[in-house]
DNA sequence: CCAACAATCCGATCCCATTGAACAGTTGTT
DNA sequence: AACAACTGTTCAATGGGATCGGATTGTTGG
């Protein structure tokens, strides 16, 4: 530690203190004050001080003995959200992707490192899932994180694996740094990235980058189903093909608008 | 004022002074920190460290010289909208209906009085629009909002009128609290809520609300469409139906789950 | 090269976030 | 009924840190 770095200074102390009350509060979806106090070993008034600010702000509800994290949110996050280039382009292709295949579409996008959901589908024959939008998933166990690892500069994909590491979610998820990059470098060739069983054991996903004129990744487009409907044929080229020609759509009409 | 009632006492005031600073942000689309502090009257010094706090923190960008809100928000909204019972089942029979018209399809739920939006996929020939999912709106103006308001308890609609009052949109916002009165006992009636351009000229939308096994409404379905594609028995009965049918089936599988 | 404008840093001041302990409701057990 | 064991909420003291003006640095463009 020694001189600690330069600590940060400048970052106001309530502030990231809140933003922990608040995470906490999402981790528990709904908490009492004794129950958070505990889970973030902070005194009991502290946390309450901080729950019922924001609950007189709208921000979170309270039911009598539990808050909540409100609607008001997504004030900010909806507003990002649906400014971001790929959603808007997105949503009519990724419908209609989710509706002829019937199974889960999500669009992503690259976030410190890591991916955030921004927009997700589903047909009538979908998985439950554990992601929702706003969810935020390693990049190197998703088909649509790697789609997009694959379009990065090399540099930056080397940061995000020195912050992020490699861990291992499954079986099959890829922990080691060279086999990676050989995948990177098919999936550069194939423009499509396949996910088997690498973050969820049963699942399988397939996904594509949409670029921007750079080629740069603004995003991925991924599709994800169960290894009992996914496989064969339809997991090596149908449903890539499917999904390589809607992202090159979204593509079109997110360089011409 | 005299005593001022008895002031936020408990309410700390960095956090209100925080999500002060967090709503501009967010007004202005992104902002500097000068442009910022100018708006919300506040010293530079003070907003810096804040807009600092929350960037390090992952919740804001830092452009060089802009600030904006980050997609990291959405952990917070999209959270709680895809938690929201409405939604998770709403959302095959939104996006079928919406392939199937072509139009705009939203779920809004209500919050303090206010509508917010919590869902939407749009058809090809869908208007654009000035709403996203977070979006608050007033509910008297808009065909979800009053079919939201038809079933809630009286009392309730009184105090939201008291509250945020019958502003004008456009010529046929109505205005005159006896003549909401008489329209939302229609709508409970028809069981369907009409707008006719009483929030946006030229837009008119359908709405149906979804209750709860108590009667209570959770929130509401709405399809809207420009005065051109929407007249006539399409406005009257065909899209009536559609959205009846629709929210009765959201209903069915909200209760049952 | 120099104003004019940004963002950022810094240090003194005094406000207020923090805190543990006391208080007040609610539940269910004896 | 009375009680214990939980809650959430209030309170007053205290010392840390949010605040704010001004200094500094960096960038733009005339």
């Amino acid at each position: 530690m020694a001189q600690t770095s330069n600590r940060n200074q400048s970052g106001i102390k309530t502030i990231s203190r809140t933003i922990r009350i608040l995470q906490g509060l999402r981790e528990l979806g709904g908490a009492g004050v004794t129950e958070l106090a505990e889970q973030l070993d902070l005194p009991k008034s502290t946390v309450h001080s901080h729950l019922q600010s924001w609950a007189e702000e709208g921000y979170l509800t309270s039911n009598g003995d539990t808050y909540d994290i409100s609607l008001s949110f997504l004030e900010f996050g909806g507003y990002k959200a649906s400014n971001h280039p790929i959603v808007s382009a997105a949503q009519i292709a990724v419908d209609e992707l989710a509706m002829e295949t019937d199974d889960r579409v999500q669009v992503i996008a690259e976030r410190r490192g890591k991916g955030v959901y921004v927009y997700q589908t589903q047909g009538g024959r979908a998985l439950p899932t554990d992601t929702h939008v706003g969810s935020r998933v390693h990049m190197h166990c998703t088909a649509s994180g790697k789609a997009i690892l694959a379009y990065l500069p090399e540099k930056r994909v080397e940061r995000i694996i020195d912050e992020h590491g490699l861990p291992r979610r499954t079986q099959n998820t890829i922990t080691d740094r060279e086999k990676l990059y050989d995948e990177l470098a098919e999936i550069r060739k194939e423009e499509v990235a396949l996910d088997d069983e690498e973050r969820v054991e049963g699942v399988r996903c397939v996904a594509a980058p949409v670029l921007d004129s750079d080629g740069y990744p603004f995003g991925a487009l991924t599709i994800s189903s169960s290894t009992r409907r996914l496989w064969g044929d339809t997991f090596r080229s149908e449903y890539p093909d499917l999904v390589l020609t809607t992202a090159k759509s979204i593509q079109l009409q997110a360089t011409y608008s």
